[in-house]
DNA sequence: GTTAGTGCAAACCTTTTGCAGCTCT
DNA sequence: AGAGCTGCAAAAGGTTTGCACTAAC
């Protein structure tokens, strides 16, 4: 369904609905989101082993600059690569788990808020927003304090608390 | 007096405070904001000849780490490099103009209320929060629409309008 | 005097480009 | 037929690393 609405877009504009960029397409979709590039390709290559990476960045540009995905970039936490998510749901803001990687979505109003004021208030029309937050998860505050009181043991190690 | 609480923090981790160091830090205080690592590399080697890029680097991802500085993409304008703002002020959100380049930032409560409640909702611990708005400032809407007309007229060349 | 930091060169990773050949329409 | 697209190889842009030398504490 969504992705007949991305068909339709792309003919719209003249560009080919080759048999790559429907695969490429069609795993954006599906499999859960927040793929970088080298991600797609792994998964597109299984499927055709002839896809080229190449294509696969080229296929993300141009969805991307069809407003079809939206990429991130999830604090760099991995790396400089970006990644893509299709642009299905309600705007959201990511939120990482900086110890374990995890990404939740948040959905709320202060967005759309932000969005209304930037707007009203320097008369901008925008295109994209895009907000990310990094910081600990509930599970790894914990971990984490663990992980302090371990090192700050081992480093008293050869002068043990009285 | 920023620059005091910096090297405060900075010697308290046992951080040296190099000739190298003082002078990068001076330049992400003093000069407009939004300094890339090349272009902080090229005021401060204007300053000093033999300061070397890399040192650029390493610092920047010492303040970065020491959460003295905080990392921008500004929506990859114009490259995929980083960009990099001392902590100073109250959380802000970046309005990129994808035409101009122009940043903005903007200052509201909407940013404090997404962060209380991602904190509340996921009981998550922030350290970092981006965000940034890509689109068209009031100036370049109203160029865009002047191009838009004039491609258009120039594409209908050859068939003028009636 | 130690330990941390610098400079230099070279490597690295992600992404882009040039070009010849292939493929949709 | 012809514009658009792909694959391959090679390059580019941004950043990091290894190592010997230097400087801060």
């Amino acid at each position: 369904m969504r992705a007949e609405a991305a068909r339709e877009s792309l003919k719209s504009k003249g560009i080919r609905l080759t048999r790559q960029r429907q695969l490429l397409l069609d795993l954006l979709e599906r499999s859960g989101k927040h793929l970088d590039a080298e991600g797609l390709y792994r998964l597109a290559n299984q499927l055709d082993p002839k896809l080229n990476r190449v294509t696969v960045y080229r296929t993300l540009k141009l969805l991307k600059e069809g407003g079809l995905v939206d990429e991130l970039d999830l604090m760099h936490f991995e790396g400089d690569q970006h990644y893509y998510e299709t642009r299905s749901k309600q705007e959201h803001a990511h939120v990482i788990c900086l110890r374990c990687g995890k990404v939740e979505e948040f959905f709320g109003d202060p967005l759309q808020k932000l969005r209304r004021q930037v707007e009203a208030h320097f008369g901008f029309q925008i295109l994209i927003a895009r907000t990310e937050i990094g910081g600990y998860c509930a599970h790894c505050q914990v971990m984490r304090e663990q992980e302090m009181a371990a090192a700050a043991e081992g480093k008293s190690q050869s002068k043990p608390v009285a």
